[in-house]
DNA sequence: GCGATCAGGT
DNA sequence: CACACCTGATCGC
């Protein structure tokens, strides 16, 4: 491939798109857009109802809005096929263009049955001009088709995940490295909540395999035909659970009509792997939903299933439902529920992103703001979701730009509401929409519009309290309202002045604030249930960027336990000794402050939790993240030398005993008991507010580890969400570890899944797209003409085509290669 | 009568 | 709390 750019210009393409599908067409609604386009009138201004995470800053591209379509833009992008994303789409769209990646777009033409004269097949990872702004394509890791958004507007760059699962190879793409310090970033938010925990894709896909495998050969003495196994899907996505059993269990997977429809257009039709002959396979695709619902709790349809086993012939049924996430880390992941002959296995599969690895991702690309693209209330285009979401990321964008626009909006707004930056090329990231193209002004946006942050008060002078509620939305929870007042009565009542003076003197303040051995904890500041930190037991937020807790001096310095906040390397260290030949034990962080480097931490486990271990390992019951063996016990004690008397005391009260336990698992247990009581305490029996408390007061310290360790063993690192075992044995590179599997106390099974992933190689969907490819072929006049285009529409000389070939359609797409 | 939206089921 | 889909009923132009 040359490297020249492409170069698109939607609204020739458009007019001419659409004056063949008018002609065509049975009937076709007059659109403004095309009256406005045709006479050189610049279009409406956008409205104010489409949520700012669908909108490119400075463009007209929407992103995912074809339910909110209008005659403001001929623009569209859609990032993967799923129903959700293209709600809108049908037949009969003609209101713009749809840029979307090659297996989209044939999944739109020939699923969906848009007009391919709309649809505009990009290639992935190259860089397009459409409408003076560069454009690239990247795998999303989600489901075939997938992509991600790098828009690059004058100096602005801005990134719209659509739905992604990050990995780890995401920072190695040198598309994507350009973007490091991206204005925005517009987030696949789904899972960005550390409650929802799942295992890497590998495990639940191993998981399926040796369920399988195990079960033929039990069954090897009897009928080979006598177990079917039902693996339930949807229409795009998860395919590579098919592909891996297809591979690896060394059969044919049957799918109906309509599913391999799909598949053939995915390029999955003839790959010998899938068949419409029932008999020819014991493993049949089937409708995700047929073996039960799945939300909120899944409750399996064991008369469907039985239905379907008697109708097919079989005497015993295993059904496998992805169910995208744990829920709570309870007992349905990796459950199993059986009823006679039929069992159905929940196995968590997700293609988004988790928590951890959406956090992985801002902390890479370190962008300026983050926009999250799930949950936001579209009746409130700036609303406190965003908010929250910012929260989540504290400490991983980019302070020092924030510190300076982040906060811009609210500072206008007190200043001058009215202004408007004057040129594209300065950063005005408050304001989301703006008049960059000349040739399509827009019209002025209204004060909500310029707010990203959403319930961001106007500052008034002379009221302190207002002020000091502005400053908690952006400082770190640690901060006292001491602190804040004193800041703000530095800053003269400027809240972005006092902001910006913090961060200045982040690190200065936290140690401060925590080597004081008295805390201060401020009648005001508790009455608004801000946690605070105390020297007896601390969270570790702190300043990010900079580095804490180099050593376990340091952290006794600023009075702070690191609480089991994963497996700092110090952690590890102490630990590998002691685990050495120990592969697969469950063990969670001890204190790092701890002198007791030895095993003598799992007596403390006894002494200290003993009296516990059979309740929690109850609580884990058949979820089965624990392993039953003695010598296996986990390990619940951290900080628990320092900790003893309050320990006791905690035994014979504890008031929120079973939300402790939940809220422990949910976090896997990166805190002690004491602490995680003390949490919930404060969060009265709430688990979310303890989770989200625990969140946002336990930044950086705790996803550092996460980044070591998804740097070793990834998978290994999302592993010990749902097993519960410590972080050590990534340290390790263990290649085996142990987890339990688990349905009822009868169905109790251990299965060894092996490890490293980097076995499978990923599933390229892509690029895949079977005979229908974008093909880049030379100018040709001929098939200009027989779309009915003329040279006219085509201004160009030095121009290439990308040809969009389904069956007899043709489709042209007009590239300008400059000279 | 058609498209858009919603409820309920797969 | 919300992965994702289809079909038919209903609303409104």
């Amino acid at each position: 491939m040359d490297t020249s750019t492409l170069t698109l210009n939607s609204s020739p393409l458009f007019l001419s798109s659409f004056s063949i599908f008018a002609a065509d067409a049975r009937q076709v609604p007059p659109l403004k857009s095309i009256q406005l386009l045709s006479c050189g009138s610049p279009l409406p201004s956008l409205p104010s109802f489409l949520p700012a995470s669908k909108i490119i800053p400075n463009t007209r591209f929407i992103v995912d809005g074809f339910r909110a379509a209008g005659d403001f833009s001929i623009s569209y992008f859609l990032s993967h096929f799923h129903s959700d994303h293209y709600t809108g789409l049908n037949p009969n769209w003609c209101r713009g263009l749809i840029f979307c990646s090659e297996t989209t777009a044939s999944l739109l033409v020939e699923i969906l049955k848009v007009s391919p004269l709309f649809v505009y097949a990009l290639p992935l990872n190259k860089t397009v001009t459409i409408d003076r702004s560069n454009v690239v394509l990247l795998d999303a890791n989600h489901c075939p088709g997938a992509v991600q958004f790098l828009f690059e507007v004058g100096l602005s760059r801005y990134i719209h995940t659509g739905d992604f699962r990050f990995r780890e190879s995401m920072k190695l793409d040198p598309f994507l490295q350009k973007f490091v310090g991206a204005d925005t970033v517009f987030l696949d938010t789904t899972y960005c909540n550390p409650k929802f925990v799942f295992p890497s894709q590998e495990e639940s896909i191993e998981y399926i395999l040796k369920t399988i495998q195990r079960t033929r050969e039990e069954n090897q003495g009897s009928s080979s035909k006598s177990v079917l196994f039902l693996i339930a899907t949807y229409m795009v996505g998860k395919e590579r659970i098919l592909l891996e059993i297809a591979q690896k269990c060394n059969c044919l997977l049957h799918v109906d009509g309509r599913k391999m429809e799909i598949l053939s257009v995915l390029g999955l039709g003839d790959a010998g792997v899938f068949t419409e002959d029932a008999s020819s396979s014991d493993v049949h695709v089937i409708g995700w939903n047929l073996l039960g619902e799945v939300w909120p709790f899944f409750k399996p349809n064991f008369v469907k299933m039985e239905e379907i086993m008697l109708e097919k012939g079989y005497s015993r049924v295993i059904g496998f439902v992805s169910t995208g996430w744990m829920y709570e880390a309870k007992k349905d992941g990796f459950a199993v529920t059986s009823k006679g002959p039929l069992e159905i296995h929940l196995v968590p599969y997700s293609e988004h992103s988790s928590y951890a690895e959406l956090r992985e991702y801002v902390k890479f690309l370190r962008p300026k703001r983050v926009v999250p693209t799930v949950g936001v209330d579209l009746e409130k285009p700036c609303n406190k979701h965003a908010m929250a979401v910012q929260k989540y990321f504290r400490g991983l964008i980019d302070e020092t730009a924030n510190k300076h626009e982040f906060l811009t909006p609210f500072h206008q707004k007190a200043v001058n509401a009215d202004a408007k930056p004057t040129s594209m090329n300065e950063p005005a990231e408050n304001v989301v929409v703006e008049d960059v193209e000349e040739f399509v002004p827009m019209a002025p946006l209204s004060e909500e519009e310029n707010c990203p942050l959403g319930d961001v008060k106007l500052v008034k002078e002379g009221d302190m309290e207002a002020e000091v509620e502005e400053l908690r939305h952006c400082l770190p929870s640690w901060v006292n309202g001491d602190l804040m007042l004193s800041l703000i009565r530095g800053a003269n009542g400027d809240v972005v002045q006092a902001v910006s003076d913090f961060f200045e003197r982040e690190t200065e303040y936290f140690n401060h604030s925590n080597v004081s051995t008295q805390p201060i904890l401020h009648a005001e500041a508790n009455s608004r249930n801000v946690f605070l930190p105390t020297p007896d037991l601390t969270f570790c937020e702190g300043p990010r960027s900079s580095v804490h807790y180099k050593s376990s001096q340091d952290v006794k310095n600023m009075g702070i336990k690191k609480l089991g906040i994963g497996s700092s390397s110090a952690t590890n260290r102490k630990g590998s000794s002691s685990m050495k030949g120990k592969r697969g034990k469950a063990s969670l962080t001890l204190d790092p402050c701890s002198k007791t480097k030895k095993k003598g931490k799992a007596s403390i486990t006894i002494d200290s939790c003993g009296a516990k271990q059979s309740t929690i390992t109850k609580f884990f019951g058949n979820s089965a993240l624990l392993s039953t063996n003695d010598d296996d016990h986990m390990m619940i004690a951290a900080s628990v030398s320092l900790n003893k008397d309050k320990l006791a005391v905690v035994d014979s009260i504890e008031p929120y005993k079973h939300e402790v336990d939940k809220f422990l698992q949910v976090i896997n247990f990166s805190i002690d008991r004491n602490a995680a009581e003390y949490l919930m305490d404060k969060a009265e029996g709430n688990i979310d507010v303890a989770v989200n408390m625990y969140y946002s007061s336990c930044d950086d310290a705790l996803f550092k580890e996460d980044t070591l360790l998804s740097h070793t063993a990834p998978g290994v690192g999302h592993a010990k969400s749902c097993t519960g075992e410590s972080r050590i044995l990534s340290e390790e590179k263990l290649n085996v570890y142990r987890m339990s599997v688990g349905g009822t106390s009868k169905d109790y099974l251990n299965v060894n899944v092996l490890l490293p992933i980097e076995k499978y190689s990923p599933i390229e969907h892509g690029q895949a797209v079977g005979q229908h490819r974008l093909k880049r072929t030379e100018e040709t006049e001929h098939q200009t003409k027989l779309l009915g285009r003329t040279s006219s529409n085509l201004p160009e000389q030095n121009r290439a085509q990308l040809q969009y070939s389904l069956g007899k359609t043709e489709h042209t797409i007009q590239i300008q290669t400059p000279t």
